[in-house]
DNA sequence: GACTCGAGTGTATGCGCATACATTGTGGGA
DNA sequence: TCCCACAATGTATGCGCATACACTCGAGTC
């Protein structure tokens, strides 16, 4: 790696300030083509590359947005990495995981929509996982770095983005709607389940229903349940007359939850509050040999790949994870260009997926 | 957003220099306790956040990596991202998409070990997707941004790498091991492909096997069919008694293939240089009752998680994928540490993972 | 008691760029 | 013909930090 060339070199070589390179680089226009075809030919010969450190100073904004979602480093060995000593590969049987394809995917599409929109709107984006440990230094270590921040609920403290919130927007992003300052993206989850509930409480006719909610300390899970009670309401079905029962939205809990619900009468509908604990269900229905969807009906929520891989395969609600990334840059940008802009919160549609586990009617 | 505070600010307000502020952040160990906790009092009564850009610009590294890959712009619309208007949920059939999880998720491991590997060393990881248009003016973006980069394979075209690499260390991930001045990290493709070739040969002593190979242009493709010409001469079976067809390494190449495949006699094994072949191949062979494995084997090559999901489970040659993040990250900081370095090689282990579709014997 | 030495801190500078302002050149209107 | 407006370019400065170097001061050293 030789020495950088800088915008003097640039200057230099093809016979201007250092002004007019730099306008060459950021306002085109406002340089003779003449003049500007010498510069980018310097610049091509001598590979110059602008600094962004240097002209994020000097411009008082990087363009770069950061990422924040929940960390995941207890999964990762702390080897070093070695390369393959000679060409020795075992041979193993299934590996399934089931584990590890859930949040995963759901950050993959998150990811995916917040470059698209970043890159769109001129940022760069960076990523950070929310770790147990040195959080704060994390934080404040991509803060500095980034014109805005988006977080995954619950990734980071609350008075950890406060401070960081000072100084630049801070978006929370699949949380609840709660009332602080920050600004929010999130998908419709009282409505998402509301509408599948009453598909099952009204197409089907299903009044004998089981309903699995998830960890209290999760606002998603709470919009849920209320959209099932709002549902309960509309289809004129009174609270006492189906069971609540609590979860942890992981499959394990879906499994112990479900082997519970059959100790009692077996109901003709279960819905889950997330497609994790709908597929510990069906895995235990499947066990016992009861037949889904003729004998009970399942379903899940947020539309996760393995649901369309399950068997049967599961219905559920949609939400539109790609979307929520860009809504999250969206909002950033927003408030960057109106600092002054209320509190916003953006609810994005969501879908209901019917498939093998609760059919069309 | 009030104006940030500086190191000026918080130098005045603890009645120390800007050295000693800065030092208090950078090595704390050189300043007296006293000082250091009036300093760092100061930094959060101010909330105080250093500026990356200029502590890049001084210490002239931004401890910031670069990821790059493929882009995917096509998949996703141009509209603005709404809210939901109103309440309203539409209920659909299912969505499935089979192509959406493939490469997504492949990243998404990448992308999760290069993050790990990332901040354990200290730096921060930027993303960017490579697009179609304009690639060259993202490549020096990000190149201007960070201290090195990490590239999946022929995500950017070679002349521009070696513009970027005249600068800083850039690796090429998943890629072919080529003769060229770039660091490489990808998987045994080969030795993979050659082990999982042997057990059908040999351990399953079939002979009448046709193997579909990928795309001609794709390196790893040409060393996974390298491993299986091996295996043919391990196992002392000739070429010219085994059918290689060429697909593109999609679930539709892998149907249409099969399709001919089937044209002619059905052989006893079908091995798929990736596993999104190989499952358009169980597609056809479940269309036509032909049961697998009983009467045909099939294999893969990535371990995808689609492959966990298939009916019969396939069996295919897993890349270890958050290690090939990893490795990325720590081949990039090897040079930073050493530019002399010669330029290297690293190759990831693999292993075949036997499912229903060719299992143990 | 003068001297050395090192720990702790301050002063001054430059990193590479964007940009406000100054300067020069050019054409059109009076 | 002279002046002015505007286009094109140059000059000078500061963004916020790290760090080389200078400086102070107190504890040893002889």
């Amino acid at each position: 790696m030789a020495k950088a060339p800088t915008v003097y070199d640039v200057a230099e070589r093809s016979g201007v300030s250092i002004a007019t390179v730099s306008r060459v680089l950021r306002s085109p226009a406002a340089v003779r083509e003449h003049t500007r075809e010498r510069v980018l030919a310097a610049v091509t010969e001598l590979g110059y590359v602008p600094s962004a450190a240097a002209r994020g100073l000097a411009a008082r904004r990087t363009n770069v947005i950061g990422l924040f979602f929940p960390g995941h480093d207890e999964t990762v060995p702390d080897q070093p990495v070695d390369s393959a000593r000679g060409d020795t590969v075992p041979i193993v049987d299934d590996d399934s995981d089931t584990a590890s394809d859930t949040e995963n995917l759901y950050f993959d599409e998150v990811l995916r929509g917040a470059e698209i929109e970043a890159w769109r709107r001129g940022f760069a984006l960076m990523v950070a996982a929310g770790r147990g440990s040195s959080r704060e230094a994390l934080v404040t270590d991509i803060a500095g770095r980034v014109d805005g921040l988006a977080v995954l609920a619950r990734t980071v403290p609350d008075e950890l983005l406060a401070y960081v919130a000072r100084r630049i927007p801070v978006v929370i992003l699949a949380g609840a709607q709660r009332a602080d300052d920050f600004d929010h993206v999130s998908a419709s989850n009282g409505p998402g389940m509301r509408t599948l509930a009453n598909y099952v409480l009204q197409d089907h006719g299903v009044h004998d229903v089981v309903y699995i909610a998830g960890p209290t300390d999760s606002p998603d899970d709470a919009e849920r349940l209320t959209g099932f009670r709002n549902a309960l309401a509309d289809s004129g079905v009174a609270e006492r007359n189906v069971r609540i029962l609590r979860s942890d939205f992981t499959r394990d809990g879906g499994r112990a939850t479900a082997a519970r619900i059959l100790a009692a009468e077996r109901p003709r509908a279960i819905l889950c509050s997330n497609d994790e604990t709908a597929l510990g269900v069906l895995d235990v229905l499947e066990q016992r040999g009861i037949r889904v969807p003729e004998d009970v009906l399942v379903t899940g929520f947020d539309g996760i790949t393995a649901g369309r891989h399950s068997r049967p395969k599961l219905t559920t609600v949609h939400q539109p994870m790609v979307e929520l990334g860009r809504a999250a840059v969206h909002a950033i940008t927003a408030r960057l260009d109106d600092p002054n802009l209320e509190p916003q919160a953006f609810t994005l549609p969501v879908e209901v997926v019917l498939r093998e586990s609760c059919p069309r009617v």
